[in-house]
DNA sequence: CAGTATCCAATTTGATACTG
DNA sequence: CAGTATCAAATTGGATACTG
């Protein structure tokens, strides 16, 4: 998403740190349980690799996730929220709750507006 | 914003609602006051006609905000909060505040990062 | 005043192939 | 496994001129 600009009402910075299009459930997922980088890809489908490290390295410059490396034979890798993240989670989860409350209200709203496009203009 | 298709947390149908650049803007203003569509640019300085319009548009169609003809020699237009746009303003408050109490911690953070990044890699 | 209509630019996201 | 690199597609946002 397009970086806001208008920050006297602080929307912006979480808008900023939450916009990507994958990083509310990256920050969910991580928050449920430590993930690995293979891992999130499954639990998102749809998103691709670049797409899914680019946000996940934006997370980490935001400091809203960790990212550890356990070495060895194969490499593995594992995100985890960081204490910062869990505000940020928390905050975003009562939009969610607005969402979950309010989705039957904005999907009747988009079926009345289909049904008068759709209506012959009598 | 990019639709997002996650409705799993119901933070999608929020984002949806008022993922538009200047829409959290937009609601924030009509929240304070009915607010006509000349007075809403020059308060939302940058943005376009066509921008605003079609931001209005979709949150009409939303049920976010109302929209009320005042005929007369010259047309005028009033753009008014509706009591579900007052729900949302309400869930987006939360965000606000997340944001305005960690938007130090973010700019730190982003600075961190550019400082590190202008580090002569020693 | 309150928009619409066009055309264009910027940004984001995605598909895919390849690498340590 | 966990990415990076490259190219292309899709969306959004913006500038500007024009209209009822």
């Amino acid at each position: 998403m397009k970086k806001l600009q208008h920050d006297e009402c602080g929307f912006a910075a979480a808008l900023n740190a939450i916009g990507g299009k994958w990083k509310t459930m990256i920050l969910w997922e991580v928050n449920l349980a430590p993930r690995r980088f293979g891992e999130l890809r499954r639990l998102l489908p749809g998103v691709s690799e670049k797409v899914l490290t680019q946000q996940l390295r934006e997370m980490e410059t935001d400091d809203l996730i960790e990212r550890t490396v356990f070495p060895g034979a194969v490499q593995r890798v594992e995100y985890s929220v960081t204490a910062f993240g869990k505000t940020l989670n928390d905050a975003v989860c009562v939009l969610s709750k607005w969402g979950k409350e309010h989705e039957r209200h904005m999907a009747q709203r988009q079926q009345a507006v289909q049904a008068d496009l759709s209506r012959p203009a009598a």
